[in-house]
RNA sequence: GGGCGAUUAGCGCAGUGGUAGCGCAGCACGAUCACACCGUGAAGGUCGGGGGUUCAAAUCCCUCAUCGCCCA
């Protein structure tokens, strides 16, 4: 028997269970092909990652379709793994090194890289271990990682396969270049920060005569690599200017006004300098205009010593030129104007520095082609997003798509395998080291010296941990994968990329839905974030409040209603509750229980309580199977928590109490008890699995469940119609508005629970009647009353006194009534019952409803009228009685 | 600048056409033998503002406001 502990604890059930699993093997792959699929790629954590609210929530959606599927009989399989995660790597290990005051360029790139998988060996599964708490089951046995050997096999495979086919190509134009990190980045790895900077009016003098042209730029220090000043065509104001040329103040060169349409005219003067090394937008009109792209700023952020850069400014670092600069506008009396201005300013998403866009040779996936389909599947819902409005994030990306720059300056991550002949410059892609070049044989060949972007080998996940380009049994059983579940800010990131990456190389979708689940922020509202401190760590709330609770909260959450939720630890609370009342109820059940041996129920025998209980569950069992089936998680775990709480604590555990206490040998309580308790934990276990398979583990069950080791694996609970029972409903329905009735009455007139007050209930309708009286022990003992109940009551002089229904019930007080106490209650009723019948009146004095309305509607609410006026005339009635005393 | 979402009781949220609900907090009562991480009861809202559709709107449409997110 469970230990008598009245608190759950659940750091021990945890820990039992997770070793448990884990000895058994309970989470490794087992394929029987047979038998029906179900699968998901686990979206792979960073190896320098730490769980996060994101990965929780996440986890926990995926482990819950994961264990309910399994328990369905499904084959499963949730693919685990981790990300090298170039850039935030490499980042980490120079971090140490330079602690030591080296850096990776003294070290070499070899025994860099052989520092960095060190690295990786020592801490990288880390945030898999963090997932270990949650309870989650993916397929242990097969935790990936994208430099396994076979992946790398598979990004090789791909590479090649998309560079033989016209796909990827190298490219010489603006790119997001990161200073402190030294590498390129895509377009979706530059964000956006509002920041607080100045417009800076600048006078560039004509080269020819008397006049200037005030240009307006945010960025003053790149203005020696300008090669023209554009402005509008239609715009009236510089029409004569067009074709002049002017002078780039502080060096003196002279540089054509040109006309491009690209020139907004609103804004600063309507007059633009065109710089097209560092500036994407500058760098397409110095396409059309075939201009100079000269580079003035180096990779390291420093202007560089060059012609185009006065001296003086020579290496000097690009914010620090910026000041020089102005200052030295504004004492040659250049500058017109400086404006405050707030703009959008792209910075590295991982370390934060502003984005450097510079121009520079780097490896491009050519976009258009390979968005076709990828548009097209999605358009035909042959992969739906969950909810669908992301389906638009989606398309509208795709749509507009660009070439994908690949290339990164890393050193950790997949080298490109091209490889360029020092002889005769010719360059292939080979998926293994060529021996000599293919044009000139000449042996002397070298790989290009940059890494591929890891979001190229994430996008390969869901089939290059299953073998590909290998055929193997995981493929054939598991892919297509099912579901995708993932952040909303990775759709284009990564979802996009899978999606055409599957199409190109798989022939075929790598999934079916793709669920996006939503964001956790604070309590007010804010992101979360390690920098700024307000992140709450998972791991913390899962010692302080459980691994169930936890996982309830972020089935409660959902993934249809808001695309933000706030985290609010007092719901953590609620929960941890709820699992000690699960506890509890189940520490009851099996002390009831002791002895038990298990036997069908016998549906003749059931009492109403039993029926009723046996109804609610199997409806609670619909519920939960169609709110799985739709993504309705939140919906599944309020449906669970109301009816445990509610229906099976509240009511049918007390009633348990009675039944138990007076049934002969044909009683069926303990079948109930033992059917319902049971069938209800696995109902829970794909939300909560350790407390569920504790209690599981000492029910006593069946033959047909007993064969189960673990709740894992026993099958899920399905609903039952022939326990559909509309009359047993309604019937307790009145037994328990007839019970709060009593209660009230009770609280109202402080009648001590302690004893058993003396209660008549008079009842005007047959049916009714009857239902009272079959359940008159129930009301009897969670009513604490003695009890007449009859059809003709005289109504007590001096009786508290409540309507439910037909029914009337009185409570004598034997001169104990407190009239004051009486009228003030009834007056109240009075008014609560004015308003209603105002309400209804009120539908009811349009002359249209009664024409227009559905008839039903129309009779329902001639009923609902008929019942309020009958109970106001009956507490008109008890107050004429009080008017006496 | 474009798009999306939210706005319901003090707080957190449910409720997609028919008389407004849950949890927490607050109030009152209660050591009755599963649970005080509990039980029982009472109180608390003109559903962000305005307009429209409808016999009927928290719910559908338009508009405004505030907050938040994504993309440029």
């Amino acid at each position: 028997m469970i230990e008598t502990k009245t608190a759950y604890s659940p750091k021990d059930v945890e820990a039992k269970w997770t070793k448990y699993w884990f000895d058994e093997h309970c989470f490794d792959l087992y394929i029987e092909e047979d038998k029906p699929s179900f699968a998901i790629a686990l979206p792979p954590p960073n190896i320098t990652g730490n769980l996060h609210m994101g990965h929780a929530l996440n986890g926990t959606l995926q482990d819950l379709l994961i264990r309910w599927k399994r328990m369905q009989g499904f084959n499963v399989l949730w693919q685990p793994g981790t990300d090298h995660a170039g850039i935030s790597t490499q980042m980490v290990v120079e971090r140490e090194l330079k602690k030591e005051g080296k850096n990776r360029h003294q070290l070499g790139r070899e025994a860099f890289l052989e520092l960095v998988w060190q690295w990786r060996n020592k801490c990288g599964a880390q945030i898999l271990e963090q997932y270990k708490r949650l309870g989650v089951s993916f397929a242990w046995d097969r935790v990936a990682f994208t430099m396994d050997e076979g992946y790398c096999r598979a990004i090789n495979r791909a590479f090649v396969t998309l560079f033989s086919e016209g796909y990827i190509y190298r490219g010489n134009r603006v790119t997001n270049w990161c200073p402190r990190c030294h590498t390129s980045l895509s377009d979706l790895e530059v964000e956006h920060e509002e920041t607080k900077g100045h417009l800076y009016c600048i006078k560039y003098k004509l080269a020819e005569g008397i006049g200037e042209l005030v240009v307006a730029t945010t960025r003053p220090e790149s203005m020696f690599g300008d090669v023209a000043v554009a402005v509008h065509p239609q715009d009236p104001r510089y029409q004569a200017l067009i074709g002049k040329s002017v002078i780039i103040p502080l060096s003196g060169k002279a540089i054509p006004i040109i006309a491009d349409e690209y020139v907004d005219r609103e804004f600063g003067t309507g007059a633009l300098k065109i710089t097209p090394a560092h500036d994407a937008n500058d760098w397409e009109v110095g396409q059309r205009h075939k201009l100079d792209q000269p580079i003035v700023i180096n990779e390291h952020g420093k202007l560089i010593a060059c012609d185009l850069v006065p001296a003086n400014l020579h290496n000097v670092e690009r914010f620090a030129a910026r000041k020089q600069i102005v200052e030295a506008l504004e004492t040659q009396a250049l500058l017109a104007e400086i404006k405050d201005y707030t703009h959008g300013v792209g910075v590295c998403e991982r370390c934060h520095t502003v984005i450097e866009p510079r121009l520079s040779e780097q490896w491009y996936v050519r976009m258009k082609e390979l968005a076709e389909p990828a548009i097209k599947v999605v358009e035909e819902d042959r992969i739906v997003f969950i909810p669908d409005r992301y389906t638009a994030t989606y398309l509208d990306w795709m749509r507009n798509i660009r070439d994908w720059c690949v290339s990164r300056q890393l050193w950790w991550g997949h080298r490109i395998p091209i490889w360029t002949c020092k002889a005769c410059g010719h360059f292939d892609s080979f998926e293994e080291a060529p021996e000599a070049c293919g044009k000139c044989q000449s042996k002397v060949l070298e790989q290009d010296p940059d890494v591929l972007d890891t979001w190229f080998s994430s996008a390969l996940f869901p089939f290059a941990t299953l073998g590909w380009p290998d055929k193997t049994i995981e493929q054939k059983v598991f892919y297509p994968t099912t579901v995708l579940s993932t952040a909303r800010e990775i759709i284009n990131l990564w979802v996009a990329r899978m999606i055409f990456m599957s199409l190109k190389l798989k022939g075929t979708i790598p999934f079916k839905q793709v669920l996006i689940h939503p964001v956790i922020q604070t309590a007010d509202g804010k992101r979360m974030s390690k920098s700024k401190g307000n992140a709450i760590d998972p791991l913390d709330m899962i010692d302080k409040y459980g691994a169930d609770a936890n996982r309830f909260l972020f089935c409660s959450m959902g993934v249809k209603g808001d695309q933000d939720v706030r985290f609010r630890e007092d719901r953590l609370e609620e929960y941890k509750r709820f699992a000690n009342k699960l506890w509890n109820a189940g520490r009851f059940v099996l002390t009831c229980l002791e002895g038990y041996k298990p036997q069908v129920i016998d549906k003749s025998k059931l009492t109403l309580a039993d029926r009723f209980i046996l109804h609610r569950f199997h409806h609670l069992l619909d519920d939960v199977h169609n709110g799985l089936r739709n993504w309705d998680f939140d919906h599944v775990a309020r449906e669970l928590y109301n009816f445990s709480w509610d229906y099976f604590c509240d009511w049918y555990l007390e009633i348990a109490k009675v039944q138990l206490g007076q049934e002969g040998p044909d009683g069926q309580t303990k079948a109930v008890l033992a059917l319902v308790f049971e069938g209800l934990m696995r109902a829970l276990h794909p939300i909560m699995p350790f407390i569920t398979e504790e209690l599981w583990s000492h029910v006593p069950r069946s033959a047909y469940l007993a064969e189960y080791d673990t709740i894992m694996f026993a099958p899920f609970p399905r609903p039952d119609e022939q326990y559909y029972d509309d009359e047993a409903e309604s019937q307790f329905d009145l037994l328990m508005r007839i019970i709060r009735g009593i209660r009230n009455i009770r609280q109202t007139y402080n009648v001590p629970a302690s004893s058993e007050a003396d209660v008549l209930i008079e009842v005007t309708n047959a049916d009714e009647l009857n239902t009272l009286i079959n359940g008159q022990d129930y009301i009897k003992r969670l009513g604490r009353v003695h009890l007449q109940i009859a059809n003709k009551i005289p109504a007590p002089p001096m009786a508290a006194y409540e309507k439910v229904s037909h029914s009337t019930i009185y409570l004598p007080l034997a001169g104990l009534i407190d009239v004051e106490k009486s009228r003030t209650k009834l007056d109240q009723r009075k008014q609560a019952l004015e308003k209603e019948l105002a309400k209804v009146n009120e539908v009811f004095s349009k002359p249209d409803f009664k024409a227009r309305a559905p008839k039903e509607k129309v009779e329902a609410m001639q009923t609902q009228l008929t019942d309020m006026e009958s109970q106001m005339a009956s507490v008109m009635a008890q107050l004429k009685v009080l008017e006496k005393a």
